[in-house]
DNA sequence: CTTTTTGCAAATGATTTGCATTAAC
DNA sequence: GTTAATGCAAATCATTTGCAAAAAG
């Protein structure tokens, strides 16, 4: 399946500055927004951060690109969508790496390889829906208290 | 032990300010930066929001609080440091709720209470020193590639 | 031809920086 | 008296918004 494919099974319009952008998340290593913008440039010539942005909105919400970013750092962008694989994170430097399980596609927390980090300490984040959330699932949406970025 | 205490204990002076951000994190419920600028000036009048981002580096830096904010949102701080509790985080609202792990004090993914959140996802993030900084590890500090903000 | 994307400019929000002043030790 | 903290103003960085022009279907 072709990228384009991709795009229009998500609804949305095939055009160079997200195939570039597509192309450009998966052949790096979970860029940030400013590398993807010169990458997808050195590809198309033309495009302005905002379309980078809207873009990567866009596919992010569609499911193409999975948004991932430790707290207080900048947002971070990879292919890999879907499974269940997890992060290492260099305090020093920001590098992160894929952590794929080592007991089984299922979160763990034991890393089937550290990419020679030296692992000091496992973070776990829960995620779902607090009581208030869960009685309005299904209503308008109508923010409750402070909205995260999404 | 006295909040004067762990702040002289950790080589930082005791200002007003200070402590009152130290009482207002332990109280309040994850508070993010703003929340906690507008509590401490309720105790002690006047402080600036740089006084308060001064102090939280401070203290968090000195290991009294620890700076917490799941990707892409404000920074949240926390006053129990050293143990090693989690977080469940609304997808919809970003309110925060701590997890003790059920199995004992180690992180684990069987959070002892949900807080009433329905989860739907466990994330894991390891962090440590990857192969470049490990090398670097005692030598003069020197960013490598992009620096996560601290 | 209609709707979505892009470009461009300006705004917003969180956080940091520089420097003089004040308070802690 | 030194040195670390604060106040104040302005700067920076990541991201969003509004609106007109261009491109996709």
């Amino acid at each position: 399946m072709t990228d384009a494919d991709r795009l229009r099974g998500a609804g949305l319009r095939v055009t160079s500055a997200r195939l570039a952008i597509l192309q450009v998340v998966r052949a790096g290593n979970h860029p940030g927004t400013d590398e993807i913008a010169r990458a997808a440039r050195d590809r198309v010539g033309h495009v302005t951060l905002q379309a980078v942005y809207e873009a990567l909105n866009a596919l992010t919400t569609a499911g193409l690109l999975r948004r991932i970013g430790p707290a207080g750092s900048p947002a971070r962008y990879e292919s890999r969508t879907g499974d269940n694989h997890q992060h290492i994170v260099c305090r020093r430097c920001g590098t992160i790496a894929d952590a794929d399980c080592a007991t089984g596609p299922a979160p763990c927390l034991e890393p089937a390889a550290s990419a020679g980090f030296a692992i000091d300490r496992a973070e776990v984040t829960f995620w779902g829906l607090c009581p208030q959330c869960r009685a309005l699932k299904d209503l308008p949406r109508e923010p409750v208290a402070q909205s995260p970025r999404p």
